[in-house]
DNA sequence: CAAATCCACGAAAGATTCTTGCGCGAAAGC
DNA sequence: GCTTTCGCGCAAGAATCTTTCGTGGATTTG
């Protein structure tokens, strides 16, 4: 898998382009990066097959979709073994209502963020699921109340 | 702006199939929800002009771009006014490091999602920016050490 | 130092996809 | 029961994708 050292600036567009635009068209993306387009296409296939670009996605409008509670929870467990951890990571896993999930080191053992239609969906969620789940010690909630940024996960210089 | 109640089946089968693989071709895509090119195509216009469709984001691997570290800050603030809450996530939109941010109610005031290429530059940035900030009280981190979970931010059924 | 090799780019062409215009049929309203 | 409305799907032209191939420059080799 190439590292970051085989990438060259062009690359480095390529990747802040689809970033900010995953549909954006390869000649659309050739014109920006300075390239025809397919060199550009075997750049953008190459970064895909090395696992740097690791899919795509539409991002959604919670809200406008009926899910009007995104929150996060921090969990933390009775016991941090490593078949423990994997247990429960699994356990996430199962749960519709937790999007994504992180183990985490600090004072909590995981990070989840969750949406739901509704703070009732959410409250017993968090009270008959995931506060009764085994081995769960605490958790934390942290209702969001809006999002203040939203950029992509790499930060591009310029 | 179409409300949940004008989605049909159709639809929220589009937006699964976007979520999932935001790059799919029209004509794959038609072909999944089971209706021909042009009125998918339309449909997903109308959901991109709606807002219910915010965007589209390649997803990027941060450990092969030479981003070994993602952490979430947790901040509580001095004082809690809505100018003070707006002048906070001004000041996150201008820290790179920061890549998406959420103002949330609970112990803390503001949720962080933070990468950054060693452990040396984060705990820089936590020290002489984050925590140095104005009106910035307690900073509680918490290191990811592996994603455990990473679906799109909408559950469907099926 | 010269020659061979290796990459990656870019032009060209065929296949696929996108996009628009239009006719049709079903459902809703009068 | 008739009209209106709405969305589907066919068809065609435009745009894009994708492969093939020739060229030029950089690196390596003799």
């Amino acid at each position: 898998m190439p590292l970051k050292a085989d990438l060259d600036a062009i690359d480095w567009k390529i990747l802040r382009e689809l970033q900010n635009d995953g549909r954006m068209t390869n000649v659309e993306l050739s014109n920006r990066v300075g390239i025809s387009a397919p060199p550009c296409l075997r750049r953008v296939r190459r970064l895909e097959e090395a696992g740097i670009i690791r899919g795509y996605r539409a991002l959604l409008n919670a809200p406008a979709l009926g899910m009007d509670v995104v929150a996060f929870c921090l969990i933390g467990l009775h016991h941090q073994a490593d078949a423990e951890l994997k247990t429960f990571a699994e356990r996430t896993r199962g749960w519709p209502i937790v999007r994504d999930a992180w183990m985490v080191s600090g004072e909590s053992d995981f990070l989840l963020h969750c949406v739901a239609s509704d703070l009732g969906t959410f409250q017993t969620f968090v009270i008959e699921e995931l506060a009764s789940a085994p081995n769960v010690d605490t958790v934390r909630t942290a209702l969001t109340i809006r999002r203040v940024k939203d950029e992509g996960l790499i930060a591009f210089p310029g």
